[in-house]
DNA sequence: CTGAAAGCGCTTACAG
DNA sequence: CTGAAAGCGCTTACAG
């Protein structure tokens, strides 16, 4: 790494001097106009990069807790906007005490990015989208700050969840309460554990029911995977006539299949979804969907909580919340007397 | 601020030892348990704040550029997904030679936030989102690091825009070309001055056509607002029979309107909004939404483009670039012959 | 026009 | 069980 020394030496000027013209006051202490050119040149040439840290150091600011947000850079990415609203009003909330810095990394590389030497730059860290191989990593790995696992279990580090049993439960008792028959499941791959809790139970409780066994289809995470999806159970007879899907893209997806096919919702077929999208988006479109919701931005609100009591009393036991999933009925499958659960 | 030095004074220790007992490495090191006691204690009750940039600096990491995004912290925040995806896969590409803070902000409150003293802890800032009052405190500053404005103009700053203008202008012109008679705008209140450029350009485009003046309706930037608005135009006596909207939020309100309202898209009136959503969702709702398309990700590059090119050479003399806005047309308002603009 | 020196807050290898 | 000392890279007040 070059540092003003670097460029010093090898211009035999002293770091005073390289440090007054790279920062852009050459022309006002007066540097030679040739020198300061010799600089930038020399600085362009060995690539330096200035050491914010220690322009910080010197300078010593009021110092903040640098928190480090970890969220994978796929389709998941639209999934950031309310867990990140919920980190900035809380930061705000505080009085900017913490600084956030989000970090892209890709689904099985978190150890690439995740090491021990980054761990340094940062007082806490907020993990979110782990694979399973990614879990595998964490929990073989000793890392000497707070961290706090978003959507995942651990005993090791703290955890912020959402009751993933309940997600599964609710759809399967309300479709029974409704007298429905043919029931059917639009899943997307599980990308973590909790996403088969939520797929098994609701398929175990069906089972416990006098509802047929549910038609399940594997789609892809987006519109278009519910689209196709629903485009598959439209070709089913009897056309199934209640739907759980694991996420609002692939709801909304399924929505357009309905509409172009004919299908009244909800009167041929009912559809609750995960609400994990943004909850305006599930009351306009049409017919607006009702949904398991997942509180993210107080999930989100929580993890800095967490994270914010381990940093100022220095203890990192690890503490583990489950959030409550309310059932938000709306158009898709209207809420009956019976469905007092 | 305290310091590990405060701590150790108070306590009649040596910085050595309390450092070593706040990294939690005591009992490996064989502090007595007592002493670890009084350090946790003294540092809680001083509030002691590790200060990670002394940190980072002692343990000589490699250098990287440290880049912080001001985003206003309301319902604008769901845009910020394709902003961010945008940014995390140019950070990826780059070997993550750039750290990512983001910065939320309040309108009108830039000034609170963004100051001489937090400039330090930067490399580089991509501000987006800054109101009128923003903008003033902006061109009235001095800060001497390289900064990109997101989407607004200035000849003090880089600027990364869109092609306003055209924005305004194609919607119009399609109209026309269909031969529309009665035009309608569902806007939001003008948070920056492309907004009017926007919806001005429209208007006088119209004017120039065989068009009546438009049916303008200030609503909300949300679906909400688009719902309410466009229930307002279903009042209307003749009915409007092409519609520009200046959002997805806003169109996609106004499509259940319609829906609700038995009004048939595009037979009744053709809808064009500016395409500042996910694409995804435009093509999945019911009709599909025909767009004037903004190229965010991709802005979202350039910002860092033209800040990690001013990081690397010196030089911070402000560059502007302004993307075009391709036209989609989808189901909302189909492409005819006519409309090769 | 340029340089020598001090110090920001922390950690670690070494000494005792 | 604890401490003294050095040094990470930078900037600034001061000296010449």
């Amino acid at each position: 790494m070059t540092t003003i020394k670097d460029i010093a030496a090898r211009l035999e000027l002293s770091p005073s001097t390289v440090s007054i013209v790279l920062k852009g006051n050459g022309d006002r202490r007066k540097i030679k106009k040739e020198t300061q050119q010799r600089i930038l040149e020399t600085a362009m040439e060995l690539g330096y990069k200035p050491n914010i840290q220690a322009k910080i150091l010197r300078g010593s600011l009021s110092a903040k807790y640098n928190i480090s947000l970890y969220w994978v850079s796929d389709n998941r990415i639209h999934l950031l906007s309310r867990f990140l609203k919920g980190l900035q009003t809380a930061i705000m909330d505080n009085g900017y005490q913490f600084q956030l810095s989000i970090v892209p990394y890709e689904n099985n590389h978190l150890m690439d990015i995740l090491t021990q030497e980054s761990v340094i730059t940062t007082n806490a860290i907020i993990i979110c989208n782990p694979s399973e191989f990614d879990m595998e990593y964490l929990e073989n790995s000793e890392f000497h700050i707070p961290i706090v696992l978003y959507n995942r279990y651990s005993k090791k580090y703290s955890t912020v969840t959402m009751d993933d049993k309940t997600i599964g439960l609710l759809p399967a008792k309300i479709f029974a309460a409704h007298g429905k028959k043919h029931p059917a499941l639009l899943k997307s791959p599980a990308t973590f554990s909790g996403m088969n809790i939520r797929t098994n139970v609701f398929e175990f409780q069906i089972s416990e029911s006098e509802m047929e066994r549910p038609v399940s289809v594997i789609v892809e995470d987006t519109m278009r995977g519910g689209y196709v999806g629903a485009l598959t159970l439209c070709d089913l007879n009897p056309l199934p006539d209640c739907l759980f899907c694991t996420s609002d893209s692939i709801a909304l997806g399924a929505l357009k299949a309905f509409y172009e096919q004919g299908i009244r919702i909800p009167d041929q077929i009912e559809i609750i979804s995960v609400g994990n999208g943004r909850p305006e988006q599930e009351e306009y479109c049409v017919p607006s969907l009702s949904v398991v919701s997942l509180p993210l931005e107080d999930m989100a609100r929580e993890c800095l909580k967490i994270l914010s009591d381990s940093l100022s009393t220095f203890q990192y036991i690890p503490k583990s919340i489950a959030f409550p999933t309310p059932y938000i009925a709306r158009e898709s499958c209207p809420a009956l007397q019976e469905n007092a659960l």
